[in-house]
RNA sequence: GCGCCCGUAGCUCAGUUGGAUAGAGCAUCUGCCUUCUAAGCAGAGGGUCGCGUGUUCGAAUCACGCCGGGCGCGCCA
């Protein structure tokens, strides 16, 4: 509601100012930023035009605020404008119309809406199928389904879709260590791979794996090709042995996953990219529009490279006048050889890389390969949940239209791949389409790192110059993080301590699932609060943490409600019909200010959710959650509800009661965090 | 060396695109459970927004330069 109130007030201010100054200010439109004013006592919106219009109008920014107030008119929904300050110029809202729009319940109207809307596709998760998740691929998870369901709220239809590279190097690794190591058969790997906790077992083995290729260098960097290349082929042995470890390990992350609540439409394979011979088409499309080039010398040679140059169009154009380009002898530029950020597209042994394979993925979201997958249904899925698969062997009907070209396309992919995925949005641009490579959105995020006393914790031994550096990574060849099944355990086991310490009555599986859903709060508000460039120090005494700015505090403000809302309804049934000059009279002047500022922020989560989308981030959102649970404490405790005398005045508590619950309902499901009944 | 990100309270972080007196949580200290669940609330202390110079009515926010930290730059992904 906030968000249709300040659309108006700027849309009326915008007309206004245009029909009263538009001569004097030319074809100059004033920016109309407007803000929350820091008390509630200046009006719930705010706008300094007034100075930006100073300037060229001459005149002083207090005066023009003035005609501007005066002149303005009537904008629905907002009682008056006043102004305040140097020139600022302050709204009130209507308080009793705001109520009555805001505590409706909304139509399903809404919902035919939602049809009409483009389709968007995010990926993430995208976890090497070699070992378990950690903290880290839970950020990247958590963050993905978060924006998703925001997308969703806001109308999208959105498509989830986790990549699989289930041909690469880190397979190839595990391949190595069974086959070789191990000296394992085939079916032996298969009997491990139903074990439970296989990917843990990957995890240990993986870590071996790269520290005994690492030794041998000459020797490995053969086995490792070898084993690579008849991966990506489907041949043999070791392409068994890699289908096998690769689907029993997104087994794993699926179920992993599914405790936190993240699902996914699409598993988009690696393999089926090759097979399908998605590459062939793109690696066709980008000789054709000349983006990539066949070196011929330099260390390069028998490479396809996607020249690279980091400068804007502006500087090619310059360079193309003033003919500096094409300085082909290497020689005279050694070290500042411009050609040492050429992205190799395709090796010289004609293997395409990653960064290859992942342009054809993306010209294929877009709908721009001419192309299309077979779809088959995952086998094994998590309870409840219908995953589809990528395959090239025949299809299964009834599989939805993954195929529709996608409006816009977020990659959830943490920061440190920006550059490669600056590559792939490049590859579409030099295609010819440069719509595509502009809606190819990076979602990047900072790493989850450890300090290093919680490595230390987690029994790793740190090398001298790892115990002096602020944090560790964490690192899957070395087989150091905080696995994401161990922290939910742990949380689990906290938080079930906790709850059968508070309702010892309850049932034992009552107990569990309250539990459960109190950990995975903590869980995702845990890696939602920051923002997506900070990194995430990950320390246990923060993540267990349920006080203050966390998840069980938001859940609990939800219980708090429907606790009274509970007994509410048990003691009085008696039904008070709200009129509107009372609830008005409640909310008016300083008195009511505090209720008022529930109210306002309750109807702000759709500003929340704009604003989180505008600038992809979801930490917005729960910052927003936050917030409104901690002004709803506020009101708890200064407010008894079920006392109140008065009984239009308890009637309103209650109706507010409802509304904040509705939206910290509605805010919490869109961070994956769902409010128990009593905790 | 080049490129990207960061530096805000003791610690961890916000600061919605340049706005009014810089905010939370944790930690410390002081109060508040016979009243709707104390996983809570109220209060106190704690700041040269890394440093400097600019841009302008106005800068934590923008520009430039330093200082300090992280990451990326492989025929890995």
């Amino acid at each position: 509601m906030y968000i249709t109130l300040t659309k108006r007030l700027r849309e009326a201010l915008v007309a206004h100012i245009q029909a009263k100054y538009g001569e004097a200010l030319g074809s100059v439109v004033p920016n109309i930023v407007l803000e929350r004013p820091p008390k509630i006592e200046m009006g719930e919106a705010a706008s300094p035009v007034a100075f930006e219009l100073a300037k060229r109008l001459k005149k002083a920014p207090r005066m023009i605020a003035q005609e501007i107030a005066a002149g303005l008119g009537t904008v629905e929904g907002i009682a008056r404008v006043e102004v305040a300050g140097a020139g600022y110029l302050n709204a009130y809202f209507d308080r009793g119309a705001f109520w009555k729009v805001v505590i409706e319940p909304t139509d399903s109207k809404s919902q035919t809406a939602a049809a009409a809307k483009a389709k968007i596709i995010v990926e993430h998760t995208s976890i090497n199928p070699n070992k378990a998740a950690h903290i880290g691929h839970v950020r990247n998870a958590v963050l993905g389904d978060t924006f998703a369901r925001i997308l969703k709220f806001s109308r999208n239809r959105v498509q989830i879709q986790n990549y699989i590279d289930n041909t690469g190097v880190q397979v190839a690794d595990v391949v190595i260590g069974f086959l070789q190591m191990e000296k394992r058969s085939p079916i032996g790997v298969m009997q491990l791979a139903r074990e439970p906790k296989f990917d843990y077992y990957c995890w240990d083995l993986y870590a071996k794996a790269t520290q005994l290729l690492a030794h041998d260098k000459p020797k490995t960097e053969k086995l490792r090709a070898a084993t690579l290349k008849a991966i990506e082929e489907g041949q043999g042995e070791d392409a068994e042995v890699g289908q096998i470890v690769a689907d029993a390990i997104v087994d794993c992350h699926l179920r992993t996953m599914a405790r936190l609540g993240i699902g996914y439409d699409l598993l988009a394979r690696e393999s089926e990219i090759l097979h399908l011979k998605f590459w062939d088409t793109a690696f066709e499309m980008l000789k054709k529009a000349g983006a990539i080039e066949l070196a011929t010398s330099g260390k390069m040679a028998g490479c396809w490279i996607m020249p690279w140059k980091k400068e804007t169009a502006e500087e090619q154009d310059v360079k193309e006048k003033t003919g500096t380009e094409g300085t082909e002898d290497a020689e005279s530029t050694e070290k500042g050889d411009e050609h040492e950020q050429d992205k190799i597209i395709v090796r010289s042994n004609g293997v395409v890389t990653y960064v290859g394979k992942d342009i054809a993925y993306q010209l294929w979201k877009f709908g721009l390969l001419g192309k299309d997958f077979r779809y088959h249904k995952w086998p094994n899925t998590p309870a409840g949940e219908t995953i589809w698969a990528t395959t090239s062997e025949a299809g299964e009907a009834g599989a939805p239209n993954f195929a529709e070209p996608a409006n816009a396309v977020y990659n959830v992919i943490d920061t440190r791949q920006a550059y490669v995925q600056e590559v792939v949005a490049e590859g579409l641009r030099r295609t010819g389409y440069g719509a595509a490579a502009e809606k190819s959105i990076h979602l990047s995020y900072a790493m989850v790192v450890l300090t290093p006393r919680c490595a230390a914790d987690l029994g790793y031994e740190l090398s001298p110059e790892d115990a002096r550096r602020p944090f560790v990574d964490m690192s899957g060849r070395k087989g150091l993080g905080v696995k994401a099944d161990d922290l939910i355990d742990k949380l689990e086991a906290a938080t079930l301590a906790e709850v059968h310490e508070r309702h010892a009555d309850m049932g034992e599986r009552w107990q569990k699932e309250t539990a459960h859903k109190i950990a995975v709060g903590a869980l995702r508000f845990f890696l939602l609060k920051f923002t997506r460039n900070s990194l995430i120090a990950f320390d246990f005494k923060d993540a267990l943490s349920f006080e203050g700015e966390t998840g069980p505090y938001c859940q609990y403000a939800v219980v708090r409600i429907r606790g009274i809302r509970r007994k509410g309804t048990e003691t009085g049934g008696e039904t008070v019909t709200l009129s509107p000059e009372t609830v008005a009279a409640i909310l008016a002047g300083a008195d009511g200010n505090d209720l008022w500022e529930l109210i306002l922020h309750a109807g702000a989560l759709d500003y929340a959710v704009d604003a989180a989308i505008g600038a992809q981030e979801p930490a917005f959102v729960a910052k927003y959650t936050f917030q409104l649970a901690q002004a709803f404490n506020n009101f708890y405790h200064k407010h008894h509800i079920l006392s109140e005398e008065d009984s239009q005045k308890r009637a309103f508590f209650l109706a507010l009661c409802g509304l904040v619950e509705t939206q910290l309902v509605r805010a919490l499901d869109l961070l994956g965090i769902e409010a128990p009944e009593k905790m």
